[in-house]
DNA sequence: GATGAATGAGAGTTCATTCAT
DNA sequence: GATGAATGAACTCTCATTCAT
């Protein structure tokens, strides 16, 4: 089944958008530079979008999405914390590993955005993270982890670590998989938690 | 022995664009917005600097050089690489606590600023993540952290702990101090350690 | 026939350009006031001229193309040195003369630009001057012209006088006509060069 | 005698302007750039010109001086028309000539300067005309020159040629001597007026 | 007289957004 | 739905001029 063409129309700038703004940042590119990747008209960008900054939050959406969908999916199926732990670990360092140009704006670009997105991306987050303070909490329970630890707190460390791999990633430019690192992450973390 | 005038007015500069840029971000936040809080001429801003663009370089160089500084002097003096860490995660913590607008733009501003400051700011954060890469290195040496991890990874985990407790801190309006967070972030970057 | 309305914009603005640079030069002139006459906003000027100077670029392209295209195709047809040049004369003094405020830009402004247009400008000229040159060239080999005069020299002349005729007439602000004096230009001319 | 210090310094940014707004043209030329050259502090001009337009002016003043001072000095000492037609042109020739800075100036930002100068600029070129009416009129009188052509004519038709010489020379970068082109600029003038 | 830091009006230019076609 | 020419507000930066020292 094809997509509809409004749909296709709509994916295509959004595609546009992720290269053009990951090559300058979302300030340095026009509305202009998007419509001509994308091969439609500016004024088209107005069909789609209500606004440049719209283009910003759908992009922040539809990796958000693909993110905690999948995420979630895949770990109410697991068993054990520990387990779910490596995995969403290497969910999240080979998702985010997938594409380079998203990853940027991801782990650059929508950093600042803060400034402009406020509540609301953060709410994403959150969402991210009470998925991560439960595998922390199922794993008090069963005993492995310390239980001295504030999960939420054990939360944010897991997701930094992570975050902080992912934007080396971004940054070195070497041309290494991202997901590579899933082991050493996992053995530090588990190290931290237990 | 007060400050030569020139050198009052360039800090009155940058104190003032630390609030505004802050408040609004990078790009929202015009030069003369700047140069009304700092009490000065719209041009007044170009004597001191180049550009918009300088003001933030500058900024960003203030409050590395202060990190590293400050950072260096003090390990110098210290004993076991398990105190230094703690010492450095307290630090890092208290100066980035310290003044909430200049954290909105490290944490915030300054990530984002990659596109254009590209090796340039990288250099800086390399530097910081040398001396954790010494900390741990001398830390395996002593035998207290675990031999089979890359000291560079294991810089990297750290900092990345650190800046998402920092990043979390400005992001959540609460009235907490940053630094409380260090004995926490410090259990459980030495139980990664170990 | 209408032209495109692309081609009347541009036009338009080339117009309103003149009267407002004759008014004021180039200088003084700014790019508000152009369009605020040519009708059009300001930013609709850079969708026609990247900017500022290139108007002036094409104000002087557009005159020097109707001066060399006009005086070359009608030169081939004619026979006598002589009646080429009573020719030439009246072509360029009442091509001079027939727009007063275009006149002031060519005889004044635009001299001035030597500044930035360098060699550009000059090979224009130099076109034209050419074509002086190479009817310098025929009257010595006529016979009617004297030999021992460099005809390049002599094309400069001949330019220098027409020119001074022509600057004369846009600085006295007299209602006369420019293309009169061609008739005695041409007997001093011919003095000089028989 | 020296000079008072007021006056040397007075002319010390005379000389400065001379050599900045040759290189860059009136308007790309700072205040600032000419105190720099001039070795005094910004705000020093302005003890000796009322603005910026006033050094312009005084340029412009100080070398019609010399021409006309020498001019008529030397012309009214001397016998023939003719023999006071070949001295003018040398002098003007040679006058342009000795400094290339200066000639651009009069030849090319003073041309421009009509919009800002008026009556003015046209006032002194006025009365240099009427030196050269004065020679075509005795010429006419002493039976040398042809009685039918107007004077008024005469003198533009050969201040047109020594014009044109003078921007020529300017304009074409060639290290020759502008005076070389008296004797031909004889000829081709006096061959107009018998 | 001399300085040069400070001023601030004003310029050229960009670009998100609109809307007639 | 799609276009892209047109808009005009808003921005950064310059620089002639002033004035306290």
């Amino acid at each position: 089944m094809a997509r509809s063409s409004t749909g296709m129309k709509r994916a295509a700038i959004l595609d546009a958008a992720v290269v053009e703004i990951a090559q300058r940042g979302y300030y340095q590119t026009t509305v202009a530079m998007i419509a001509k990747r994308a091969g439609v008209a500016d004024g088209t960008i107005y069909l789609y979008f209500a606004n440049k900054e719209e283009i910003l939050f759908s992009l922040f959406d539809r990796s958000m999405d693909r993110f905690i969908a999948q995420g979630k999916a895949e770990l109410d199926a697991m068993g054990a914390a520990e387990d779910k732990l490596r995995h969403i670990i290497e969910l999240h360092l080979s998702l985010v590993g997938r594409d380079r140009d998203l990853a940027i704006i991801t782990q650059v670009e929508l950093r600042h955005s803060i400034h402009f997105m406020d509540q609301f991306s953060r709410t994403q987050v959150a969402e991210y993270l009470a998925v991560l303070v439960g595998v922390v909490t199922q794993g008090q329970e069963e005993g492995v982890f310390r239980k001295d630890q504030d999960p939420v707190f054990a939360a944010k460390a897991i997701f930094g670590v992570m975050d902080e791999m992912a934007t080396d990633w971004v940054l070195s430019r070497r041309n290494t998989r991202l997901e590579n690192k899933a082991p050493e992450v996992a053995t530090f973390l588990l190290g931290g938690l237990r």
